[in-house]
DNA sequence: CGGGATCCTAATTGATACTG
DNA sequence: CAGTATCAATTAGGATCCCG
């Protein structure tokens, strides 16, 4: 009881004094940790139903086996919607579902101040 | 030119017809694709200046080697300080720089939205 | 207390080739 | 086109021990 336990009120937004709750944070945090997967939400957000062609060649140099992987995971997560249809070629898209728009539009700030860091 | 393409003014902040602009990011996303970058950052900055054990104790579980590392690599990207005290026992703290608070302030809205998804 | 060094294993990624 | 399968290599993460 020697701690100075303002009420969370008085702390506002950038401090409770529960800092673990940020931290046993698993399934999604793990997936998000993974080469590419928050650039790939981001990026099925920007386009809109995006075709895999589409989604690969946003990223110069990615294997598809890896990107492959990674929109697998996301769709299984719910966060990303697959639509396929039976046409000649076949024609695939991608798209975010609703937690997926949830998700883009807390990564969409990250992502962008990143890049507005590296320059490029 | 049978693409609806709006102005840039227009689509507004959640379509760009230029998503690789969320793809060739380097550096920093490696960084904070390892594990628990996020939430150290996010801890540091709901804690302020935090002691190594705080940090640590803060995940229930993970290797002095691993948390020590991701330190390292926070501290030399510029987003976290290190301060010794030549004390005996010996005190080091961290905080976010500037560039740090930046990034905790995106961080932040993701963290918790993926800590209500969880349910923990 | 706050790690660094070392070693080892598990997990992730990429290359390549091939398919409906 | 949109992947999958397989394999190899890298890398990251964790355990352990120890030091200032």
């Amino acid at each position: 009881m020697e701690e100075n336990e303002a009420t969370p009120e008085e702390t506002g937004v950038s401090a409770e004094n529960d800092p673990s709750c940020y931290c046993r944070l698993g399934g999604v945090m793990d997936l998000l940790s993974r080469r590419y997967a928050m650039q790939v939400v981001c990026v099925v957000g920007a386009v809109g139903p995006a075709r895999y062609g589409e989604i690969e060649s946003a990223f110069g140099d990615v294997s598809s086996s890896t990107l492959s992987t990674r929109l697998d995971e996301l769709v299984e997560a719910g966060l990303l919607a697959r639509e396929q249809y039976a046409e000649i070629p076949p024609r695939v898209e991608y798209e975010l579902t609703s937690e997926g728009e949830e998700l883009c539009s807390r990564l969409d700030p990250l992502l962008r101040w990143v890049r507005e860091r590296e320059g490029s």
